[in-house]
DNA sequence: CTGTTAGCGCCTTCAA
DNA sequence: TTGAAGGCGCTAACAG
């Protein structure tokens, strides 16, 4: 005798229903899957599975079908606003085309981040994204080990899947904004060179499109970690001679970096300018407003599962440019002899 | 002919590596699992392995075990620092303990949170951890029907297992604070009472303790969202005759708020004092930087996943208290006669 | 249209 | 100690 109703899902199977609408295993799955079976029949199935509450067993579908449904999504860690944001544009698409993600954290260890990877293909995942803090050679072989496509975001690496904002225009943006309101030694308060995207890149657009054609212009570069306290504490060295702006690699940064030259009397924008990266919600409400490059994590997330799609279901993709987005506001002043009119653009399609 | 090697991992069985290894499936398993071997065969079936990459195929084994070690987590949104923290939390117990935790986001939505936990059972995850934004009866009832563990976080319910901090002791902490920084009218800036916690709590914990005994002190509540700017709006409706303090139900509310009265010239502390819950990061670098309760939601994240694994192996729990960490800042001054000496303390255990 | 027959890859009695 | 056999719950040919 078998428990009629009430008790847990879980137990009853698909031959349970069978049984109980008087037809065969097979009858019910193919009315669960795609039918070919009489009204008669699928009226009888669908009530009883209605009054069972039947639920097909996960895992052993995944078994016979060798697909999973499933997403693994390798992330540096998870208290952060972007991951967040990025998490939330993965979900957007993942949800509606069926598959679900899962998450593991490799808390900003390389090492973690390659065994999370190992994890999942083991967990025969459909496939696996990578939010990676720095893509090495020993990611690049295990790549190509894998049988199941990898994309990556954050960072990104020749021959590989990514997809990823472009640092350096969003380093140049900030560089050319600076110039043009008449800036010429900045601090450029950045991360490790480990980080490719943000230590590297960043950096580097902003020294490039900062510098063009000013062999006057100078930028120091300082290092620091992703938190504001980190950054806060740099505050007693960001003063040098002729500096007129400090630019964070990261609007934490930047934020350290205001929190100090408050704490010290120095007024922003008026004896300093202060800039930063991420446009976070956060920099609009902090005095003066932070004036940042706006970086639309959640839209990353959603092409980079779209990527990811595609790759599963072997389309090729389409996935257009990451627009960056200029938000300026009050943490920067004009110095000098205004810049010729219109040469700043406020939104670049990368 | 088999690919001997660099090929994916999945495609090789235990089948296989019992050929390869001249013993029986039977016996590979044996050793998988708890030995009962000779050293011998042992040995022949580490190096078939080794050499093979050889990865028990999840979901068979899954299917035949009955336990799945996947722990799902329904959380209400992803873009949160509290919500990071927690998962953080949740994770440092339970990977160790051989878990792995699955998300499923609600998006703030009722009838999502309930589409979840459905779908996880269904999924047979050996337990579901919910961070609610309100239980209802129908959550309660359908906590009941399933066969697997819930443990409800964020809320509180009689009946269900729950762990979260103690809003309403949080909210005496910081009325008791404010009484006893001499202040007697106060702005409550919450978040709706569907919202038990947060919208009924952690207000009336702050009324009961900030007006104790003292029948001329008074609080006016207004209702705001969760983020800056809907707080930031509510600005011109807050300096009410005689208000001496704003306290915002969420850090993120006073930010706002901060915002607006920075922007009116209105000056913190010395115009009116605010403070918050939450104790975030950022309110220390704001300036002035903001008093507020300081929830450890990596712990909850902690408790909560122990709580879930004593559940599944059926011990019982010793869970201990939430600590509540009262961080005095800068944006509270003290108004009138000062009080007696030595009447609040800084930390409660709950 | 439907039932029968095979497994998917693994673990677990049960004898040997 | 070991191997053979059975089955977890489901899908996918294959005949009818």
């Amino acid at each position: 005798m078998r428990k009629d109703s009430g008790a847990g899902t879980q137990k009853v199977t698909i031959q349970d229903i069978a049984d109980l609408a008087g037809v065969s295993k097979s009858t019910v799955s193919r009315y669960l899957n795609r039918g070919y079976i009489s009204e008669a029949k699928a009226a009888r199935i669908r009530a009883v599975i209605e009054q069972t509450g039947y639920q097909a067993n996960f895992f052993a579908k995944r078994l016979k079908m060798k697909r999973s449904k499933l997403i693994g999504i390798v992330l540096p860690r998870m208290d952060s606003v972007s991951v967040g944001k990025l998490l939330s544009g993965i979900g957007r698409i993942l949800e509606p085309a069926g598959y679900q993600g899962i998450l593991l954290v490799s808390q900003l260890q390389e090492e973690k981040e390659l065994e999370n990877i190992v994890k999942f293909s083991q967990q025969g995942v459909d496939g696996i994204i990578v939010d990676s803090v720095g893509i090495t050679p020993r990611h690049v072989a295990l790549t190509r080990q894998l049988d199941m496509p990898l994309v990556y975001t954050g960072q990104q690496r020749e021959g590989l899947r990514c997809l990823k904002i472009d640092d350096y225009a969003a380093g140049r943006l900030m560089g050319a904004y600076l110039r043009q309101m008449g800036h010429v030694r900045a601090v450029f308060l950045g991360v490790s060179e480990k980080d490719r995207a943000v230590g590297i890149d960043r950096k580097q657009g902003f020294i490039d499109a900062f510098a063009e054609g000013r062999p006057e212009a100078r930028v120091t570069f300082m290092e620091t970690g992703f938190d504001f306290f980190s950054a806060y504490n740099r505050g007693p060295e960001l003063l040098t001679a002729g500096t007129t702006v400090i630019v964070g690699a990261t609007d934490n940064i930047s934020l350290g970096v205001l929190r100090y030259f408050h704490e010290r009397g120095i007024r922003v924008p008026d004896d300093i300018s202060v800039a930063g990266f991420g446009g976070y919600d956060v920099g609009a409400v902090v005095y003066p407003a932070l004036t940042s490059v706006y970086f639309d994590y959640e839209l990353v997330g959603m092409k980079t599962a779209q990527y990811m799609l595609d790759a599963i279901t072997g389309a090729t993709s389409h996935l257009g440019g990451l627009p960056l987005h200029f938000l300026e506001r009050e943490s920067v002043r004009r110095v000098g002899a205004p810049a010729p009119a219109g040469s700043a653009s406020c939104t670049a399609l990368v």
